[in-house]
Order: structure tokens, then C-alpha cells, then sequence
DNA sequence: ACCTGAACACCGTTCAAGT
DNA sequence: ACCTGAACACCGTTCAAGT
């Protein structure tokens, strides 16, 4: 029951993609070698060539184990409450491993961890009454928005800074470089600087996602509703 | 009127984002070096540090000479076409560069392209009724999910193949991928294989910004409205 | 079947030295 | 002020050869 009955050599892909993941955690992705991994593993770079085709696949297969941990949430209350809470813990587990979402930037990898949890949203959109299409689309539109989000937050603020000030210390300069902008030519963005760069990033998150779930909500319900005592992220 | 006042050396950043634009377009982004930017500009790697603290700061003004000859769509007409046409410009405008979304994954770098085309933005969100608060994070989720979408559209199917198939021909590799998993474990994902792997990248990408558009437009009405003949990407 | 040694063709970055 | 030469410490990948 070993993926296809050889006897393990010791050194699967399985075992490699764990000490990829120990080597990412400890030296971040531009730390992430071949040659690091092949001694994380105790083994030379050209070794892991045996397993894996080449890094982009080991890349793969780190970025489906930096999942393979994640419990989905309770399958119980409005189907609303259940996807806002898949999008909150996929936001969690991408920011709780070191650059995890440059790694899995713009990865398919649909390792057995993923299809895992692929297979149990499908589920719930399909209970909540979206159709075959609908939740098939949805599901890969709140994988798109977590990771794109989650590239940026990890990403530091406009790259050139943030490698010495703090978070919010780069955001208040990011703001007080628009306010500084030719008000003739930059009206709206001398006058929103505030709005633009003081919101946290869970601030950014809930927003996107309310209004998400607000346009998934209208492609269930006929356009007739009395009950619209929603949770909005507005003030 | 050159920055500011110092005589231009014949080497401006200006001049090697264009340099670097070039790089990109013949060599992709793993053909793009300083050494290669540096000769594509006839001087050494080294020099180049000159103008510019690393990489990444190369890499800043790369992805704002990305959107250097970026149109926007004209001011006419409901502010929800402006916005359907302003992201499907900046996705044609990424999808327009070789690896351009790669390059700008994760990268905020507010030069002076892309202020311009934030100002104008964010006057039509204004303009459209949105709070300060509102116009400012709706820019900003636009922007990610745009940026999100094209990056996993520009990166092959699972990385793994696409090496060899073309692009039609991998998805549906993967959608008999997903048909021949253990039906007992997998139910939603053996029913829904042709759901997740036939749509194409534009009808995903009108999906999701349907939905966003939907989203953004319950936020502007109190909830009583008569007119509600949105054009719905459902059938 | 799996791993090593050694090599190839590169990298980003630094820094003295030139002009 | 701007650029070169040369070096440092690495890379991913290949491939004969070992066991």
C-alpha cells in the first residue's frame, strides 16, 4: 500500500518533499538548493535526479505537503460560514510556513493533500445548491484570490524597502510617498493615501472575501430575498 | 525635468528597465540575468549595481515598464464595464509579455506606470459612489485577483507536464486524472472532472469577476433594487 | 535500482581599481 | 560619477562510473 508495491528505498519523493519543506522553513526559498536538500536528506544534489525530474517538480511536491496538515473546518452552519472559513485557514497555512506562497505561486499541483481538500469543498458547494459548473468555477476562483492574496502579503512592501523598517512603518512611508504625489496630476491618490495603505492585511482579506460570498450568494438565490441581514466589512 | 537635474549618464534606470524588458521577452524570466541585462545594455554586470541596489529592485522597475503603454479603457458608460474592461486589460496587458505575471507575482512596486493607471482607477470608483475606504480596497483586490489569475494562467498545468503537451491536450490529461481516483473517496472529484478541466482560462476569469463585480455592486445599493438584469456567466 | 564524483555552464554580488 | 576585472560563493543539471 506503498504507492506501487516497490519496497521503499529509503529515500521516496514523499520523504524528499518533508525535508524540502525542513530546508524552506530554515533558509526560506532563496535558501531552497538541491544541494540543501539532497544533505537535509543526507544524499548528493545529483541523487534527488533519480526521484524527481527536476527542482520545478520537487516544488510540486513541497508545495502539496505544505497542506498535508490542514484540517478542514466544521461541516456544520450556513454554507457562507463554512467557505469563509476554508478561505481563512488556506490564508492561515500559507502564512504559517516561511514563503510558502511563493513557493506554490502559480501551482496547479494537485497532490493527493490538495485533492484531499479539493474534493471536500466540492462537496460542501454542492451541498450549499451551486451547480456541477458553478461550484467547479468557485472553487478555483477562492484558490486564485487566497494565493494571489497571500503572494502579496508575504511579499514585502514594494520589495526595495521592508528589508530594513517594520510592517507598518513601510506602510505609513508607502503613505506618506502618495500624499506626497503632484496633487494636480494625483488627485485620488494624495486624498485616499490614508485609505490605501492603512487597512491591515486581515482588514484586505475580509473585504475581498465579503464581497466574494456576496457575488456567490447572488448566483444561488433568484434575485428575491427578504432575509439580507448579511455581515458586511464596512464602516 | 529628468528625475531630478543630474545630466543623464547614458545609462538611466529608465534605460535598463526597457533593457530588461527585452531580456524577458527573448530569454523568459529564467533566461534573465544581470549579466544578460547588463550586455543587452553593453556594459558589464557589475556595472549595473550602480543604478540599482539587487535584483529585485531591477525586477521593481521591470513589472512597472510592464504597464508602460497601458490604455485605459474609456470613461464611459456603467462603472461596472469600466471595471470589467480595466481588469481584462491589465490580464491582456500580463498575458502580452512572456512570464510578465511571474515577474510581477507578489510585487506592489508603485512606479510611475502604475500610479497612473491607480489615479485613474480609483477617480472612477469615486466617481461610481464608492467610500474613500471602499475605492481604495476594491483597487486593491482588483489588482490581486488579476494578478493571482494570470499567474496560474501562465504557469503550466501542473508544472509537471506541459513540457511536452499542449495546452488543451494537458487539461484534459488531468481531467482523466481526476476520473480514474477512487471513486469511494473522491465522489465530487471523479463527478465534476470534466467541470474542473473544461472551462477555459476567459470563461474562468469572467467568472470570478462576475462574481467580484456582483459583490462590489451590493455594496453600493442598499438592498432594494428592481433593476437586476446583470449579465450572469451561468447556465 | 539507486547513488557518487566530477564536471559544465552558469548565477548574484562585492570590491578594489581604473578613468 | 560611473564603469571594469576579477573574484567569491554559490547554483541546476548531466553523466559516466560505481555498487
Amino acid at each position: 500500500m506503498t504507492e506501487d508495491g516497490a519496497a521503499q528505498p529509503g529515500l521516496s519523493r514523499e520523504t524528499i518533499a518533508q525535508a524540502a519543506l525542513r530546508v524552506l522553513e530554515r533558509e526560506g526559498i532563496d535558501g531552497l538548493s538541491m544541494r540543501k536538500v539532497g544533505a537535509e536528506v543526507g544524499v548528493q544534489a545529483a541523487s534527488l535526479y533519480w526521484h524527481v525530474r527536476n527542482k520545478e517538480q520537487l516544488l510540486d511536491l513541497l508545495t502539496d505537503a505544505l497542506m498535508a496538515d490542514a484540517v478542514p473546518p466544521p461541516r456544520t452552519g450556513h454554507w457562507r460560514d463554512q467557505l469563509r472559513a476554508y478561505c481563512e485557514l488556506h490564508r492561515q497555512y500559507l502564512l504559517g510556513k516561511r514563503d510558502a506562497a511563493k513557493v506554490a505561486a502559480g501551482r496547479l499541483a494537485p497532490g493527493p493533500h490538495i485533492l484531499r481538500l479539493m474534493e471536500d469543498q466540492l462537496g460542501r458547494l454542492r451541498e450549499a445548491g451551486f451547480s456541477a459548473a458553478d461550484a467547479a468555477l468557485t472553487s478555483h476562483l477562492l484558490g486564485v484570490y487566497v494565493q494571489g492574496f497571500v503572494l502579496q502579503e508575504q511579499a514585502p512592501l514594494s520589495a526595495t524597502e521592508a528589508m530594513g523598517a517594520g510592517r507598518r512603518a513601510a506602510a505609513t512611508a508607502v503613505g506618506d510617498q502618495f500624499r506626497a504625489l503632484p496633487e494636480a496630476e494625483f488627485p485620488h491618490l494624495v486624498a485616499l493615501a490614508g485609505d490605501l495603505t492603512e487597512p491591515t492585511m486581515d482588514d484586505r482579506f475580509a473585504f475581498g472575501l465579503e464581497r466574494l460570498l456576496d457575488g456567490l450568494a447572488a448566483l444561488l438565490e433568484p434575485p428575491t430575498d427578504p432575509t439580507e441581514d448579511r455581515n458586511s466589512t464596512h464602516e
